[in-house]
DNA sequence: AATCTGAGCAACCGCAATAAG
DNA sequence: CCTTATTGCGGTTGCTCAGAT
């Protein structure tokens, strides 16, 4: 039976072979690899890890055989290999999650995933860059701006709360990290009924609502009948003041006016990763 | 079919904080 | 204390791929 060091020696070799082939060949060999991470590299370092954990990353680049530096191997085993990492897309909850802890703590990408177990702080950050700035860019609005900020928690959030819902309705339970996207947004720092800040803010940047449309300003009923079931199918404290301020009459636009009776689309449950573009296509 | 463009993501870089000698 | 090495963090870059033209 063949022990981890054998394993580890074997990939070395197999390894030092095909860099040999796909690398160029440099004087002293001692040249650092760099760029994507190849299989056999991958190997190695799951292996070096398994036997001597994680730490001392230099130490760990050189006895392992592998020509990267330790930050290199750091990133690769935090960002990629490591067990727990979670692949695949955010779900809604995490997505709220993100967007709350982010208005709180702004860039502190390490922080904020730490409260996201098996997310990685870059990951964090790409989908801020690509999914959350895009917005911003596409409303005119500085991503850091208290107004996007405001736009985010007045319509995004709760629309991310009532998917939450729906997918909790169809799935009968609700995991630690359901509860806890949702009972954030009852200590968040700028609630959504604070209007001092989030209607004036949003005023200048959304279109205007003719007056007989006013009706339409106030929350959708069912995002309001949503919070309510949630909250009672979960047994989740939660402030209804929240939702039934939460957007203002200052505010010139509601969510239910936005898509109409198609606010949410058909397709609420399916896939984990909404696309805030649904949220703002009205602008378009 | 070829080219262009933009989104998404992995990886790198520079800097600061911390630890070790 | 001072220096050097290591680690961690946030910003940025560059590659890949899919969709648009």
């Amino acid at each position: 039976m063949k022990t981890e060091i054998d394993i580890i020696s074997e990939i070395k070799q197999e390894t030092s072979s095909t860099q040999c082939n796909e690398e160029e060949q440099h004087e002293e060999g001692e040249e650092l690899r760099r760029g994507p991470w190849t299989l056999e590299e991958d190997n190695l370092l799951i292996h070096y890890v398994a036997c001597h954990g994680e730490g001392r990353w230099n130490l760990l680049a050189k006895s392992a055989g592998l020509k990267r530096t330790g930050k290199s191997c750091r990133l690769r085993w935090l960002n990629y290999l490591k067990p727990d990492i979670k692949r695949g897309n955010l779900t809604p909850q995490e997505q709220l999650l993100i967007l709350d802890l982010h208005s709180k703590w702004g860039n502190r990408w390490s922080k904020i995933a730490a409260h996201l177990p098996g997310r990685t702080d870059n990951e964090i950050k790409n989908y801020w860059r690509t999914r959350v700035q895009k917005q911003a860019k596409q409303l005119n609005m500085e991503s850091n701006s208290q107004s996007f900020i405001d736009a985010i928690r007045c319509y995004y959030m709760p629309i991310l709360v009532q998917k939450i819902e729906q997918n909790s309705t169809n799935s009968t339970t609700m995991t630690s990290s359901e509860v806890s996207a949702v009972s954030f947004m009852d200590a968040s720092p700028t609630k959504l009924g604070d209007t001092s800040t989030s209607s004036m803010s949003l005023s200048s940047h959304f279109p205007e609502i003719p007056e007989n449309n006013k009706s339409d300003v106030c929350v959708s009923p069912a995002y309001e009948n949503s919070i309510d079931d949630f909250c009672s199918l979960h047994s989740c404290d939660y402030d209804m003041d929240l939702a039934s301020t939460s957007v203002s009459d200052d505010i010139p636009f509601s969510v239910s006016h936005v898509a109409g009776d198609h606010w949410l689309g058909d397709d609420v449950s399916e896939d984990s990763l909404w696309d805030m573009d649904e949220l703002w296509q009205f602008r378009k």
